[in-house]
DNA sequence: ATCCATGTATGACCACGGTCATAGACATAA
DNA sequence: TTATGTCTATGACCGTGGTCATACATGGAT
């Protein structure tokens, strides 16, 4: 059965004994979410956590004037809301399926349980954590130091590591990710394409000069 | 004996039975660090989790162009490096005392083998990690969003809430928080002397109309 | 085939805030 | 005392990028 495959090689349940991935498998439940639609948005409360086990997700917050940041892009294996089962205060987070998607979750008291008893599975919550501070507070430089060209060749960088070249994004996703708008992300692709860089057609990108963009995408660690 | 009624208040170790805190003052070494000197700085192999026992410790990251952005203010009873003991790589960040300070330690491998024994410090931890990420995430939206005003309001009130009225911060450090150059931070609080919101002498703000700034403060949960 | 929503593209405008320069106030050391 | 370094203060300048407007391309729905 490949949910164990999966949970064996997420990153969340990754270094676990073969009891523990039984367990985990018996309290896992698969729910299938259409693409645009919501695996659980802001506000409401946290019941499970959530993993993806398929297709995309990704997880966002939109402040009172609009504004949209994302901050989580998830795949195959990737944890959607590693806070909430322990802290259940609700956190103004939605996650969207960018296709069809199906999720694996764990009842919230299931998870606890599991954690309680295996030491590995906290050690991975944890790094996981400390790698989304990380990121966050990288970006919150980002925000200060790098104009917005910079940041999208950093972000355009690390989703081509992640999802390779043809990217299915369209500006707005990007600017959201990147935190800008729309037109400057416009623009600033409009270069990158007159270089030579990617070209690009309606929501998609394709990279044409990963090195171009390596070059200031250094030390990336993101998304 | 106080350091066990520090960790028993803590939010690191609250919520634990008497032999949790009986094993962990065991383990607990403390030392002082003087005022503008480093409990740890980037790049150094993480030996211990460290808690600040008295005193006050920013926790700061340097970028290249040397734009610093204090990321963290911890006073009594408050942990500098949570995650390190869990993920050993180093990363970059850097503890300064603020004032004379005395600093609580325990050796990681003793502090891993305390967290697979008590669910509920790992719970605790998850909760500070949790608000550690939301803090991060919300200043993104605000670099985005927010102009230097607000965003200086914003922090000079949880300050305010954290520290009481005469803040012993200069207009750098100010800075290095709000993400902002001392410039503008200086032209900023100038417009908040000018409504007697605040008054200001070397080093030192006193904060005369609390609503004033709650009125911008909202919904913050910061530092 | 037409229609409409969404995405791409580009121009004009201008304000926020970073950078640089300068000067004075204050505090600590020699 | 003077001297030196830090902090506060303010002015001038101007680039980045947000906002608004407009136009066109594209694709899916009917």
């Amino acid at each position: 059965m490949q949910l164990r495959s999966l949970i064996k090689n997420s990153i969340v349940y990754e270094n676990l004994d073969k009891g523990a991935v039984d367990r985990i498998v018996a309290k896992t439940v698969l729910h299938s979410v259409d693409k645009g639609h919501h695996v659980f948005r802001g506000q409401e409360e946290c019941t499970h956590f959530y993993m993806v086990a398929k297709g995309l997700v990704k997880v966002y917050a939109s402040s009172t004037n609009g504004t949209r940041m994302t901050y989580l892009l998830a795949g195959e294996g990737e944890p959607l809301n590693l806070i909430t089962p322990f802290v259940p205060k609700p956190r103004q987070l939605t996650a969207e399926a960018l296709k069809q998607s199906v999720i694996a979750g764990v009842a919230r008291d299931d998870f606890l349980a599991l954690a309680a008893d295996y030491p590995n599975l906290v050690a991975n919550i944890v790094a996981i954590l400390g790698n989304a501070i990380d990121s966050a507070n990288s970006r919150i430089i980002d925000m200060m130091e790098k104009k917005v060209d910079e940041r999208l060749f950093r972000a355009l960088y690390s989703l081509y590591h992640k999802f390779g070249s043809p990217l299915n994004f369209t500006s707005l996703e990007l600017a959201n990710l990147v935190g800008a708008t729309t037109e400057s992300v416009i623009r600033s692709m409009g270069r990158l394409k007159r270089a030579k860089v990617i070209e690009s057609t309606r929501g998609r990108v394709t990279i044409l000069d990963p090195g171009a963009l390596e070059r200031y995408g250094i030390d990336s660690l993101w998304i």
